[in-house]
Parts: C-alpha cells; structure tokens; sequence
DNA sequence: GTATTTGTCGATACAGTGTATCGGCGAAGG
DNA sequence: CCTTCGCCGATACACTGTATCGACAAATAC
C-alpha cells in the first residue's frame, strides 16, 4: 500500500511539546521472583481476583506484557505462586518425630499457610503441582514417614500422607468458606448470623429437617481450631488402626 | 438540553430495510430452573470457564440481562448450579445401613456426582451452600447416623459427617486435578507421563528426592477408585476407633 | 564509518467478561 | 384517546488475558 501514512500520531512535531523521552523509570530489573513476590502480595492485600497481569505489571512499574517474557501464561503464574506457599512451608525446618507428631506437624503447616494466604487454597487442586518446592514438600513428608517405624512399606506411605493430605485440604477449604461467608456480610460472625439466620430458622421451621435442627440445638460448636484437630486426629486413628492390622 | 437528538440510529427510514419487527421467536418463557439447566449443560460441555452469562442467555434466544430477573449475580447462578447436583445426589435415594455402610455411600455418590460434574468440585467451598437441596443433602447424612448404635451424641455424629466430608472433597480435588492433567496434554495416560516424565526424571535423578524416587520405583499405584478407597476406609477405621473409646 | 539485518519489547488491538444505566415500549389509569 | 408509570433489555463501560506487529537498539556485514 503506497499511501503515505503518518509517521505516528502521538509524537508533536514541536520538541517543546513531548515533555521528555519518556523518562524510563528504571531499566527495571524484574525477575520471575519480584513478578511470583508482587502478585502474592496483591492477592494477600486484596484478593486473588484482584491478580491480574495488568495489576501485577504496574506494581512493579511495567506494562502487562512485559511480564509474557518471564511467564507464558497467567496460569503460570498462579502456578508459580503456588510453589513459592510450598516453598515457605518448607523452609519452616525439618519434620521430625514419630509418625503421628509428622503428620500433625505437616497439617498444621499447611492450615497455617492456608491462613496466611487464603487464596492457596483455591488454588491448590487446580492443576498438579510439579514445581521444585512442591516436590521438595512431597518429599520432606514422605520421608518423614518412611524413617519411623511402621511403615517400611511405601504403599502405606503413600497411602498415609495422601489421606492425611485429602483430609487437610477438605478441611481448610470449609473452614475458608465459612471464613469467607463471615468477612464478607458484614464484620464479625454475630451479623452473619443474623443475616443467614432468619433463612435458616425458616426453613428449620418447615421440620424438614430435624436433625439439622438438633444440631443447632444441642450441639456444642467448638472453635474452627478444635473441629481441625478433632478430625486430623480422627484420621490419624484411622492410620494407626492400619498399622496395627 | 434542547439540541435535537436522532430518534435513533439503527432504524432504517424505509421499511424495506427493516427485516421484520424484530422476530421473538417466542415469549421465552424462561425460568429459574430452566437457566441453572442450560448452564449445567454447558458446564458439563465446554467446561466451567464457558459459563458466561452471554452463553447460558443464548442457548435460551435471550440476552445477557434477561438473565438478571431470575439471578441477581452471577456467583448466584452458580450457587443454583451446585445446589441442583446436590439435588441429583439426594435424588438417588434414602440411605440406609449401618454408619459406615451410610457413610461410604455419602462418599461415593459425592463421587460420582464429581465425575458425571468435572466443575461441581471447584465450586464446593467457595461459599457456603445454604441452598435447600444443600441443606437436604446435609440433613440426610445426619440422619443416616444419627439413628445408628453409638451415635446417640450429636457431636460425634457431626465431627463423623465432617471430617468425612472433607476427606472426600480433598480426594476429589486431587483426583481431579490429575485427571485434568491427562485429559489436557495430549490424550492418554501414556503421553502425560512422556510429557512430564523427562522433567520429573531430571528431578529426581539429581538425587534430592530419595523417597520420591522410591514411590515411583516400587510403590504399586493402584487405579484412582482403589485409592479412593482406601483412604476412605482408612478414615472410617478412624472413626469406628473413636466410637469405641 | 555506514548500511543492513536481526531480534526483542511493549503499545495497541481484540475478543471476551460481568454488570450499571436509562431510553423506549407496553400496559394501566384517566 | 391521551397520559403516566414501571419495567425490561439493548447499549455502554470498565476490565480481563493475550496476539500482533511496528519501532527501536544492538549486532553484523561491507
């Protein structure tokens, strides 16, 4: 095509009105570190929706493509921030103990974590996690285990940690959702509970549900903390019961 | 302001440039359970991400705000979707059986509802599901335990419900992640591990991963239902051990 | 030294998304 | 028949992830 097209629009032809050669912040060094650092950062303070590469980007100065040269995707990305959570469990030291201390150890690692970004664990499941710190955890847990007594047999390894690990995961994702259901209405749980409640008594009130309703009314609601350890230990009973057999 | 607006744009002058009044193809019924249906089916199809309002709108000849009479958000709609397949497990029948009999078959239809639905488990826990089928579903696991031997506690019949819940929910989550795995990168099972295989290789062969390297070598990996299994097994041994106590 | 090639980088563009807004239309009321 | 009201859904907006490709800088060739 031959018509003369202009050279570029955004550029005055007079230098008194481009105010600078657009004054580069900084080379801007960025490193696939700084880029996992600032998007956990963002999904911390604001959520993990918040995460977008454009965000991401500008809180480390640049646009949103240029962190494409670090990663090639924004599945990536999630994926590497996923990693760099295994990464903090780890560092937290060696498990050590017999088996039952381990693997309460390695629950509560990753409750912790789960609390101190309660994205991790929206994200843990989505794809498998094959990222050096989530094969170093891996690995740090079955060793853990196959070092005690018991379990010279690496199925019942296997069989252990993932149990334990199936149970964790389910239980810190409730918690999160009711968590989440309680910041979210309002400020603390009594709102919630005003809010939910009126629903709910409505429909206890059609008496389709009376065991649900003795639930509410008998039973003892102990605090997030103690329902976790309740059913770890149940598990771990379970675990043990298989040892014995 | 007085200056005179075009009537409107997109209406030709001549009628012979207007195809028709507009063709209704009919009065669009449309309703609640209607929408939550077309969306389930396109979930099912095309996947969680192809859950668009514009979609689930045009598989119903409607537009994307039509939708908003019956739905207020669209977080709303997928709680609809996650309170049908709750509505398709209870559907299935009465449970009946001693606890573990009832348990196991919890378990196994959340399964199986996981599997028929690929998307149910990611929506599990991200709020709480209050919804009436939720609640049915909730109620009839209580129930089912509540009327067997050594279940007259209330508490224990929930720490029983809950810690199996979650057990499933985190086997699902992995289980399903794995399978996503396969299914994405290329077909098979084979090609998934010519995929990854290399890199896990080059992993392991630098040596920091002794006990992984020892699963993957000896451990017999038995078929996803088996694990499922017995980890589930391992969680009931747990609870009949607290029973007894 | 200049001319040409090359390769990288990021602004722009695009096809989507969820949802707020408000003009136009049908129905109700005088 | 005219007016008024309410509601519905087309349009618009702000935002997403990412493909594209022109412009610039460094490297190479002469």
């Amino acid at each position: 095509m031959s018509t003369g097209r202009k050279p570029r629009a955004k550029k005055a032809a007079l230098v008194w009105e481009r105010p600078e050669p657009d004054r580069r912040p900084a080379p801007a060094p960025l490193s696939r570190e700084g880029i996992v650092q600032a998007a956990i950062e963002l999904a911390d303070k604001e959520g993990l929706d918040s995460v977008s590469l454009r965000k991401v980007g500008a809180a480390l100065d640049a646009g949103p493509m240029r962190l494409y040269g670090y990663v090639a995707t924004k599945e990536e990305l999630l994926g590497l921030m996923v990693d760099e959570v295994y990464g903090e469990m780890i560092s937290e030291g060696r498990i050590r103990g017999d088996w039952r201390k381990a693997l309460r150890a390695l629950a509560h690692r990753m409750r912790r974590a789960a609390r101190e970004h309660p994205w991790f664990i929206d994200l843990l499941g989505g794809r498998p996690h094959l990222g050096p710190n989530s094969l170093a955890h891996l690995e740090a847990s079955l060793a853990a285990l196959s070092d005690t007594p018991g379990f010279e047999d690496i199925d019942a390894v296997m069989l252990a940690v993932m149990t334990v690990n199936a149970y964790v995961i389910g239980a810190i994702r409730t918690e999160v959702s009711e968590l989440r259901a309680e910041l979210q209405s309002g400020r603390n749980k009594a709102e919630w509970q005003t809010a939910t409640g009126p629903y709910l008594q409505r429909m206890i009130a059609t008496g389709d549900f009376p065991t649900l309703d003795k639930v509410l009314r008998d039973a003892t609601h102990p605090s997030l903390d103690i329902v976790f350890d309740k059913g770890l230990e149940c598990v771990l009973d379970g675990i043990a019961a298989r040892l014995l057999r």
